[in-house]
DNA sequence: AGGAAGCGTCACGAGTTTGTCACAAGTTCC
DNA sequence: GGAACTTGTGACAAACTCGTGACGCTTCCT
């Protein structure tokens, strides 16, 4: 079994017991393992540390885990930490909400070692293997941006977006060929969880399909889920 | 004969004679053995150790088989402990039941020590082989499903599913090889325990089938007691 | 063989989701 | 202060989804 070398992980659970297996096994993979009881001490931790993934319980005293989680992901606006979520059952619903909310994976209680070091190599290895690109310039088929410019353009020809429609896009081109769900473009593009309904989305997503032009649609309708920009890549 | 290494299995029945014959059969194959003699032990039991199989008799005092079997299921949802029924008579109805309720294997008293084991490594095998995941992606035959993306192909080319087929071919995908009832479905896909009329799975499943097309039926009818994906794996 | 039960498929309508328009409120810039 | 622009929302039509009844075929049982 291959351990990423030398990874840190944040491990977030209230319960002593679980808290301890967690921490055995996850040792015992030769990860550096910090941890945390609630939710205060998980995001003073992330912030202080910037641990390669976070185990995270839903189940917390104060602060509930899926606030921890949105803070997190708010926090960290390049989604660059993995977040694993911990639950005691596998609730469909919470199972929806958490990925909503951006979890990356999820695990059940109870669960074994393996599948736990497994589902922490996957994202590790997922991580190591798109390192957080913040690069000048995302191309994807005929759209491009000049990040350091703030242009974008389509077939080479410039086009004119306003603010917010450029973040709506850049978002879309950064997680490229996965769904979004409005939720999750709502969070990632305007900042806050800004009281603003899902439907809104839409309208933009409209907007700049029609600015963009181009006859195949870049950005594509998931019914019943959201947007997914098409992975055309380079 | 192979012995799956170090599991555990959890035995419930209240005949001391079926219990001690079992128990010894097991031990002899080196799987470690816990014992209930009735349903409230058997839940405590399977709550406390975990055991990675449960061999439970149907007829028992007190709390029944079947709710037993429920309670259980009920318990945990991952489906991750396999359970075999052991019933007196081959009564159908009695193995109908079973199945819709989520058991996984089925024996018939009298049995063979050797009937019992090869059962027991049977579904022990394919726990194994299917550590509860949510991978990114499942490939089971032709048949291929990216989450992230939200997208289906088979045979390599893309499927466009409705948002219930998608999740439909999902559980089937995740559970491939084992029946599923038309209720457990109906459970795990329409969300809460809608009031849907059973026959209406019949209708999706047929959908699903003509847009995965193929030759080969990969979903399968086992008729009197659900559908199954067929286990043509990796 | 005959009947019963299980299953596959068709067609249709109610309900939901999405694309688009129009517009008002807010912002920016001169 | 006013014009141009941005952005959120309600409204509505079009597209799509999905549950159900109906009907005929197959399978099973006696």
């Amino acid at each position: 079994m291959v351990t990423m070398a030398d990874a840190q992980i944040l491990v977030v659970d209230d319960e002593p017991d679980i808290l301890s297996v967690l921490v055995y096994h996850l040792s015992r993979e030769g990860y550096r393992v910090t941890t945390a009881v609630n939710g205060q001490g998980a995001l003073t931790t992330a912030d202080a540390e910037r641990p390669d993934l976070i185990i995270l319980d839903l189940m917390l005293p104060g602060m509930d885990g899926y606030e921890v989680l949105q803070r997190l992901k708010r926090a960290d606006r390049t989604n660059s930490i993995p977040v694993i979520l911990l639950t005691a059952r596998r609730e469909e619903e919470e199972r929806v909400k958490g990925f909503e909310v951006g979890a990356d994976d999820y695990i059940t209680k109870p669960f074994s070692a393996r599948e736990l070091t497994l589902r922490v190599e996957a994202l590790l290895r997922r991580a190591k293997a798109e390192p957080v690109s913040v690069s000048r310039r995302i191309s994807v088929g005929p759209v491009e941006l000049d990040r350091e410019a703030h242009r974008a353009f389509s077939e080479g020809a410039e086009v004119d977006l306003t603010p917010l429609e450029y973040r709506l896009l850049e978002v879309l081109l950064e997680r490229r060929g996965r769904v979004q769900s409005r939720r999750q473009l709502l969070q990632a593009v305007w900042d806050t969880n800004a009281a603003i309904e899902t439907r809104t989305v839409d309208m933009h997503v409209a907007r700049l399909r029609t600015k963009l032009g181009g006859a195949a649609p870049l950005i594509e309708t998931v019914r019943g889920i959201g947007y997914r920009f098409r992975a055309l890549d380079k």
